[in-house]
DNA sequence: CCGAAATAGTCAGTGCCCTGATTAATCAGC
DNA sequence: GCTGATTAATCAGGGCACTGACTATTTCGG
């Protein structure tokens, strides 16, 4: 009788609120697109041309995760990959007019989305909200990446 | 030039969130069982005897993806399944006493590790950290489940 | 200039997560 | 008792997420 309460375990809260997350988005958002493909449109809208390991970077997926989405991207095509002439390795990728039209059409129902899922908190709560995940998260990243050293003196 | 602040955005929170608990899961607790795979070994231990379903509804997972994490504990010999005598479309899960044997073991690595993972918050907050993320998702699950009424009358 | 190290991307493999369709067993109303 | 609805579990299919191994290209040291 060694159970332990699950509710004080952060991971279980954290995949809980993915998964209610998930659901609401499927509803309200889109059935098509989602929440990782909206950011990667995100971060291409905010900066055309980056190449691909560089959107993983911005928007948190690792090198195999990031060629997945984009490839569905490219397949349903929102954007186009090119590769960059002055580095052979790369490919940059680049939003299509469909994908912009995608992206600003989203961003409207995104935005109500998040005020339903948030709904339950109070603007003061809300803030909190942000600011205790992000610091957990953050912290936990930077335990990963071993701090790349103010002074890189390689 | 109408890229949105993810920072911001619940979903994306969530998710990076998962993500860096799943990174300290690995190092710090199990590279062999997941931590949804334990919330199910702790499910049995609190509740002999369930069937697939319930476990399924007291952590968290849809009938699919607990049939395969339950299959894959039960090929690792951490848990045996039985056809209920009473209803033979159930089956009744009981944890091997070397499935007892790793839940006690992990109970205690995870521990260590949720003390590492919530280090940043000071108790206050990481109280507060619980809260809001609990009310969050109980009301977006609220949502899908549409709320059984107080008088069933169907 | 040339070989070694680093970097971008792909591929194979495992696991989580959902939906919709199907099968088998049980239950409820007539 | 039988038929129809419900329920437990499985299966097919799509998407996210990670690791480790591999290929191709670039860069750096000598």
């Amino acid at each position: 009788m060694a159970a332990v309460d699950l509710t004080t375990h952060p991971g279980h809260l954290a995949r809980r609120l993915q998964q209610a997350h998930y659901l609401l988005w499927n509803t309200m958002v889109s059935e098509e697109i989602t929440s990782p493909q909206f950011a990667v449109l995100n971060a291409l809208v905010a900066e055309p041309g980056l190449d691909q390991r560089t959107v993983g970077e911005r928007v948190g997926l690792d090198r195999s995760t990031i060629a997945e989405v984009i490839s569905r991207l490219g397949r349903r095509g929102l954007l186009g990959k090119v590769r960059d002439p002055r580095d052979g390795r790369r490919f940059l990728l680049r939003l299509t007019d469909e994908g912009l039209r995608t992206h600003r059409k989203l961003t409207v129902r995104t935005a109500r989305m998040n005020q339903v899922f948030l709904a339950p908190l109070s603007a003061d709560e809300q803030a909190l909200f942000f600011e205790l995940i992000r610091r957990v998260a953050d912290a936990a990243e930077g335990l990963r990446n071993p701090a790349e050293p103010l002074v890189a003196q390689r």
